[in-house]
DNA sequence: CTGAAAGCGCTTACAG
DNA sequence: CTGAAAGCGCTTACAG
């Protein structure tokens, strides 16, 4: 019922190392067998199997990717943008959801690294570096993508949003603003920490209020976004940084369910997905910190197909960089800044 | 180097039959074997090779999504729900993205079937299911999501968006609303043509103005949702169905960018993505119109599950229904319809 | 220029 | 209660 080589071999008379070399252009085959062969595959209808092709050479052609949220914008852009370059490599993309959590993240990890993929993609939400090493079998190819650890054994991507943050904050101090407040995701997450030691730098040189009860973290659960918001109105916040695109989107809905008006009650910097809706509605009352979601990506399948493919190459850790786009000022929607 | 049954075998003094049915609990092992196999396994941290299982059994517990867009809300969701029903029946998922690319899909359709996949869920961007149909080995587990076709060859599963936006042109023309605009997706998608079949019905059973040029098409290109609704602001429309959830958000933000308040200058029924902010931002001054995404996605899962496992059980179409939510009085925030 | 044959790492009748 | 062995469908040295 189902077509092997053999049976093309037997139509072509010829060997299957002869089929084999034909469909893979191993090595050479005169014109004439070849065109037996070909006759012999389209009449059947043949189709290599490519489980048996894989299982064979020991090579699957698939990277796997570890998510902690797909339908999060950023991620959904990013795994996208992964899958094309992939895609144009002709390797497949599987992708697995942790939904930030450490079991579900161990578990993937063990499944495609038994033989699944060739190689792992990884937003980690561990917050133990050797909780990690640990499941990774010796020499498997791993590129960390948006989230790293300070260890530096596995190959990594991600965005630097120190300058940005710093920034933001600076213009906020430079504009009267004293009391700044910062929303950030899980405090365990790397993005996190670099984003609030931006921060706290920022504020320090800027002379700024630093009180603890500034800073408060999400963790993507029910009515989080929501506490952190209305802690930090208790504090009588005259500005406010959102490191997290995700918390942006609700907390702007907030905002405007409660009368507070951007740019004017209260300043406020946030990341936001450059081709999100958001970003266009409100870049003219706030600031944007936008990161290259579709670089991390590129650079992302670019890493792991190097690990794969050579792997005595140097690991090395790759940082980008996000753009900070002050407010564009409400009265002007010329877009002077695309 | 590489830990394989029979180097467990040995180690443990016993075969690989013997190794094999202790791991996968296939037949009576006694309790004392057992121990000395586990040990083994242990001693060498052996993983059994999950490339030579299904290559072996020729199931892979994989199963292939093609997806038009992944970066889009809608099917970013329902890749999740998809991802989730499958994995917590031990099957992975792998996807590729079509851009809606007819040639992208056929492709990859090619790609997948050939023995990497066990089935596949397929949201098509073909306009012709005959092309479709030739590319689909014989008797391979096949359902289509979302996008469906006349012919009922393949499991199906899909929403029904008649109903919501029958009763939303109604009650349109019901407030007084005399030239009700449409904007769709691409023609030739099912979705699309039931979305406008519906308009057209109501705009015939409520005597609306029925002109053609009232009716305007997307191709999600650059400035095409531009294009459509400055074309339907032409026609004069106090009313406008945007049936297409990425083009809605669009939408929302030119009319906000033009100054023309929705529900005031002009009335607006839209998809709109449930956990979206934007559901959240505009449920108050438009209709919404909500596609049940994670049911589409577990239903999805289900049925291409039973394709795989009884490749007997009948061949069906389901059918799921978008809700209908009338926008809510600007002034009552307190969320009475949830 | 091409073929015979081993073998990748498992699973699974068959046999005892 | 367990083992010996065939075989899934390819690829690839080896040989001529």
């Amino acid at each position: 019922m189902k077509v092997t080589i053999s049976d093309v071999a037997k139509r072509a008379g010829v060997s299957t190392a002869t089929v084999s070399h034909t469909i893979n252009n191993t090595r050479y085959v005169s014109s004439e067998t070849r065109e037996k062969v070909q006759e012999a595959i389209r009449a059947l209808g043949y189709t290599p199997d490519a489980s048996a092709r894989s299982f064979r050479t020991g090579k699957k052609r698939t990277v796997g990717f570890i998510v902690p949220d797909i339908s999060n914008k950023f991620f959904a852009t990013l795994v996208e943008s992964v899958e094309e370059y992939l895609a144009a490599h002709d390797y497949h993309l599987v992708v697995a959801n942790t939904k930030e959590s450490m079991d579900r993240e161990e578990t993937n990890i063990r499944l495609m690294s038994a033989g699944l993929v060739d190689g792992l993609l990884l937003a980690s939400t561990m917050d133990d570096f050797h909780r990690l090493d640990e499941i990774i079998p010796n020499g498997f190819p791993v590129v960390l993508v948006d989230r790293v650890f300070e260890e530096k054994k596995y190959a990594a991507v991600s965005v630097s949003n120190f300058q940005p943050i710093y920034r933001s904050v600076c213009r906020l101090a430079g504009k009267g603003d004293r009391r700044v407040g910062f929303i950030g995701g899980p405090e365990r997450l790397s993005t996190t920490q670099e984003r609030l030691s931006a921060y706290m730098q920022a504020v320090a040189d800027c002379g700024l209020a630093d009180d603890r009860s500034l800073v408060q973290y999400g963790d993507f659960g029910e009515g989080s976004t929501l506490r952190c918001l209305d802690a930090l109105l208790q504090q009588q916040c005259d500005g406010l940084i959102v490191a997290n695109g995700l918390m942006a989107t609700e907390i702007i809905m907030y905002l405007q369910k409660k009368n507070i008006q951007m740019g004017k009650d209260i300043d406020l910097v946030s990341f936001v997905d450059y081709s999100s809706n958001f970003y266009e509605l409100y870049s003219n009352s706030m600031d944007c910190i936008i990161q290259p979601v579709e670089e991390l990506g590129t650079a992302a399948g670019e890493q792991i197909l190097k690990r794969i493919e050579t792997p005595e190459s140097p690991v090395l850790e790759q940082m980008l960089s996000s753009s900070y786009r002050p407010h564009t000022h409400p009265q002007s929607w010329n877009h002077s800044d695309r």
